[in-house]
DNA sequence: CGCCGTATCGTGACAATGTCACGATACCTC
DNA sequence: GAGGTATCGTGACATTGTCACGATACGGCG
């Protein structure tokens, strides 16, 4: 028999935690295939058999992104206050862009030109979404927030990601303070807006899960 | 005297509409060096003595998106309602991102490892900031607004920043009338909230938990 | 104990790209 | 028409993604 094989799903993980590690250290311009198969002690083209290309691997470490956040989330207990609670998971999103600014980008941006997050992938982040519909849902089930949960997911999701995409750039302001500032007055008017009723009466459907609207103008 | 001078400001400016053109069409991935300096009918060294370097062109095109931003925003009228106009200035945020969203990708992403947009840039899309800032304060002074206005423009920039790039990624929902649901909840709710005075501390706004119930019919 | 077959691995080659030195080129002056 | 010179583009180099193919190591067999 040949010799022992070593490419395996263990070198695989090890790939992948190094990856990550080194896309932490050396940002994106230091990822490249080699760099990243000699940290792992091992070749390049290890990293086109365990994950077809280099493509490959930047789509696991986008997953081990979205993994790590969810941990981050799952390590979040519920207390009696939906808002608050739902503020905290708000709050360890902007932390974990913080700790982790270049892999919070390759998870909402898209660095890697061959790589591109699409509509498959958003799959992959959707128990991040769950954890953030589920807060949502306590919240509206309490009567605090008003209107489907995962439009209202949508809404917070979107303000978190851009506030996360601001402050990383640099351009939420020079001051810690006025980043807090302006994250906090982000959250609370957002939240204000979503306390009051919708605007529409038509009907609010409790757990509507899909749109039933086919196509319509604004 | 030697030959005429060929690599002028006048080239560069067509090298830049080619650029933009070519990061329109081809995408990042079709944006080389060499293959902008031959849809420009030059070669790569100018790409060189005109910018110096990739970097310097992307930085240009970057400047160019904001310049064309500004411009949109330059075509949009004030009316009576200072509201709806601020509303117009997101929706107009919106629409160019959808035109352009390799362009709007590389403004407000970073799909160039070797082009950092930082806080220097920042000063670039001031003009587009003050836009905003200047819809935020006719808002402010009408009274349907409360607050900082850079604050308020912060929010708003980072809220149409967040859901455009979930827009582009196909994140915000897969029929154009959930994401125009998404878009108009999302401004509308943020501004109800900071339609609200300030955060007393111990009071959240009257809006928070009562439905508008609005002193007078207007 | 030594050889061999084979699956496995890493070296090295190839194409594409950013960068830029340097020789080829074209224009003006005399 | 010849010469000088600023200008331009060809071509070379380093880096990177990709992957074919020969080198290698391991277990089995004589």
């Amino acid at each position: 028999m040949p010799r022992i094989k070593q490419r395996t799903s263990e070198l695989r993980e090890h790939m992948l935690s190094v990856a990550v590690a080194t896309l932490a250290d050396g940002g994106v311009a230091a990822f490249t295939t080699r760099r990243v198969a000699g940290q792992a002690q091992t070749s390049t083209p290890a990293v086109y058999e365990l994950f077809g290309g280099k493509a490959g691997l930047v789509r696991e470490v986008f997953f081990e992104g979205f993994r790590r956040l969810g941990e981050r989330f799952g390590a979040l207990e519920a207390t009696a206050d939906p808002r608050a609670d739902l503020m905290a998971v708000l709050g360890a999103f902007r932390e974990f862009g913080r700790d982790n600014p270049v892999l919070a980008e390759l998870m909402f941006s898209r660095p890697f030109a061959d790589f591109d997050p699409g509509p498959a992938e958003l799959a992959a982040g959707s128990t991040v979404r769950e954890f953030i519909v589920a807060a949502v849902r306590r919240c509206t089930a309490a009567g605090l927030l008003h209107g489907t949960d995962s439009d209202i997911a949508h809404v917070l999701v979107a303000l978190a990601q851009g506030l996360a995409a601001q402050e990383a750039a640099g351009w939420l302001g020079a001051s810690p303070a006025s980043r807090d500032r302006r994250w906090a007055l982000a959250v609370t008017a957002v939240l204000a807006g979503l306390a009051a009723d919708p605007a529409q009466p038509a009907r609010r459907g409790p757990a509507a899960e899909m749109p039933p609207a086919p196509p319509g103008p604004p």
